[in-house]
RNA sequence: GGCGAUGUAGCUCAGCUGGUUAGAGCGCACGGCUCAUAUCCGUGGUGUCCGGGGUUCAAGUCCCUGCAUCGCCA
């Protein structure tokens, strides 16, 4: 079976950001999933360059629009490779063969008559470059711009859309799986309840020129949709190249969720205008909220694919992404949550298996992989989950489930672990009357761990490749043949590397241990930021979004006690809301009975640090005035863990 | 204004066609282990399932209504 896989072609107006990576990340990971499982896979992506927001953007920068284009197209392109994407077509509609295409099939809907000449009128605001409607308007004036609209008419080339209505919507009825998930298909029929209006397809040359020619009348150039959406033809050679038969009965379209219109209901219209069959399947996927907001320009809070990967890695960025999301629904982003799921998931519970497995093997058994004896009921159970968790991954994937696809290895993980705590390897080794019950779980690790590397190739390539390495298994990964117990040959040899996920944000190097037992933040906006962040600009201004990284809470002390041994140091018990041990160095100022039912505030997101024997789980913020310290308090009783913001 | 989505533990979210004491991960508290990246394992608590009506033997799950948030359309 042949997948062709394609992004949309994302617009040069803008650099990439975090959505484009998303989308681009879920293409690229289906995509090698189903090379895993030995199919033939076609995967693009690429660029959209026409229209007047690129000449005017080239204009304002004193470049062509071409020039223009190049630039930002570049970009797109340099990003991917960084993530560990690997296109197999990358396309521009600036490309000749792409415009030549476009160009035929105006010409072939124009001989079929799909295309007609009309006036339209209507009052077009030059700010918005656009009609408006009579709706829009304040008191006669664009809200946007504050001036009056132009009254004009002008002629234009629509498209019968309205035509293939009724064929469109039993087409979607009657198959269920060609808009998922289902919601959207709900959301592209609601559409099609109301009488669908022909499409505008064309602007004369008079007010925009950045555009491909209608081959049948120079005033004009077409128009967005009959211009970028042609890519997914262009790309695979249609009408006379092998690709195209080869790939689009099964093409499979990602987008996100904004352009489901064009998509969903312009896309097979034209389609079916052509003579040609429609896409198999549009995959629609939701948007990443930033720290709770929508990710915009205006609120600078737009995220960049390249920093993160700066700061976290390719995999760990894309582990995060598939994970977190719900394919199809809206998700929230944060460095904080990148920063939690990298820590737990990829540094506690993989690395750390490996990294376990690796010591154990090397110590206990010169780093070669032993024969297993005969498995007891703990080691066929252990099997017996490993066995079956490809086959549940596969199926999680096969429904672009990924962050359930990504819980069934994790499940596995979590009891690998649980083996190594259950079986003891450290004990059975001590005795050597226990050898060979000691290979047998050494082998059962290590077969658990190569099936846990197989599936995560098309989640985390670099990762996935580092393990292989690192259990001597790296030969052409495949699905079909390795899903199965018992494939990794005893005598193999091993080679623990370095860690695969060093945990981040430690926080233990530098000299500030002092300042760390004191548990006890001055309140203090002079102070200097720590380093680790993208840290304060030349004016020593920090943006929202680093503030935003402080999680600071009303806290209420409900218990405190002196710890012994220091004169300094309170053991503080906080609501905040749930209850946590806070250690202060308030204790010189602060009697225990004096803080019990007072509300601070802490922060809340502080690393947990050890001091005097009791672990801190956060910070009391208090103003130093001289050498005395005072607690911070809120004018007004509110609910302990109230968000300082 | 019209249409739609969402509202479940401190946080992020699962809960299919209504059916036993509502779940997971993280976080938190306590305990255990030492092979490991101060990691891992175990135990524990918390929820007016947004509010209010209704249908039903039975509703987080269906219906109506209100509120909040977010989209799309005009």
């Amino acid at each position: 079976m042949s997948v062709y896989i394609t992004t949309p072609i994302f617009y040069v107006n803008a650099q990439p950001h975090l959505g484009h990576a998303y989308t681009t990340i879920v293409a690229d990971t289906m995509s090698r999933f189903w090379r895993l499982c030995g199919e033939d896979v076609r995967f693009q992506t690429g660029t959209d360059e026409h229209g007047d927001k690129i000449a005017q953007a080239a204009q304002d920068s004193d470049q062509s629009p071409k020039e223009f284009a190049d630039r930002i197209s570049g970009m797109f392109r340099e990003t991917w490779p960084i993530l560990s994407i690997k296109p197999d077509n990358f396309i521009r509609t600036t490309d000749k063969a792409h415009i030549k295409l476009v160009q035929t099939i105006l010409q072939k809907i124009y001989d079929n008559d799909d295309f007609y000449f009309s006036e339209y009128s209507g009052r077009y605001c030059k700010g918005c470059e656009r009609f408006m409607t009579e709706k829009e308007l304040v008191d006669g004036k664009c809200p946007d711009h504050k001036i009056v609209p132009e009254e004009i008419s002008e002629q234009n080339y629509f498209f019968r859309m309205s035509k293939y209505q009724d064929w469109l919507i039993n087409h979607i009825k009657s198959n269920p799986e060609f808009i998922t998930p289902a919601r959207y298909k709900n959301e592209a029929l609601s559409f099609l309840k109301e009488p669908l209006e022909d499409l505008c397809i064309s602007r004369p040359t008079s007010r925009l020129t950045w555009g491909i020619p209608l081959p049948f009348d120079d005033r004009f150039v077409t128009y967005v949709w009959f211009d970028a959406l042609i890519n997914y033809l262009a790309g695979i050679g249609y009408p006379d190249g092998p690709d195209f038969s080869r790939y689009w009965d099964n093409a499979e379209h990602v987008i996100a969720k904004d352009i489901l219109k064009p998509h969903a209901i312009y896309w097979p219209t034209m389609l079916k205008a052509m003579g040609l069959a429609p896409y198999k399947r549009l995959h629609v996927h939701g948007y990443w909220n930033i720290n709770n907001a929508k990710m915009s320009k205006s609120l600078g809070n737009v995220i960049r694919p390249a920093g993160l990967v700066e700061k976290f890695g390719p995999d760990t960025t894309r582990y995060f992404l598939l994970r977190e999301m719900s394919f199809g629904l809206d998700a929230s982003f944060s460095e904080t949550a990148v920063t939690a799921r990298r820590n737990s998931d990829l540094a506690n519970d993989l690395g750390n298996l490996l990294s376990r497995s690796m010591t154990m093997l090397d110590k206990f058994a010169g780093a070669e992989i032993p024969s297993p004896g005969e498995a007891t009921a703990i080691d066929r159970e252990l099997a017996d989950t490993a066995a079956a968790m490809p086959a549940e991954f596969s199926r999680h994937m096969k429904k672009w489930d990924f962050n359930r696809a990504l819980q069934s290895v994790w499940k596995l993980i979590s009891r690998a672990n649980k083996y190594i705590v259950t079986t003891e390897p450290w004990c059975l080794a001590k005795d050597p009357v226990n050898a060979q019950r000691l290979d047998t779980v050494l082998y059962h690790l290590f077969e658990t761990l190569r099936l846990i590397n197989l599936v995560l190739y098309p989640i985390m390539p670099e990762t996935a490749l580092k393990m292989a390495t690192a259990l001597g298994t790296d030969s052409q990964p495949d699905l079909n043949s390795q899903a199965k117990w018992g494939i990794l040959k005893p005598g193999t040899t091993v080679n623990a590397g370095p860690p695969l996920f060093p945990r981040l944000d430690t926080g233990e190097k530098g000299g500030d241990k002092k300042k760390r037992e004191k548990g006890i933040k001055p309140v203090d906006k002079n102070k200097k930021k720590s380093r680790n962040q993208p840290g304060p600009d030349d004016e020593g201004l920090i943006t929202f979004d680093e503030f935003k990284r402080l999680d600071l809470r009303v806290g209420e002390i409900v218990a405190a006690e002196k710890i012994k041994k220091s004169d300094r140091l309170l053991k503080l018990t906080v609501k905040a809301p749930e209850e946590r041990t806070v250690v202060a160095g308030i204790a010189e100022f602060y009697e225990p009975r004096d803080v019990v039912g007072r509300q601070v505030i802490i922060v809340a997101n502080l690393k947990p640090v050890k001091l005097m024997g009791t672990t801190s789980h956060g910070m009391i913020l208090a103003a130093k005035d001289g050498d005395r310290l005072v607690l911070s308090a809120i004018s007004n009783p509110v609910q302990p863990g109230s968000e300082i913001s």
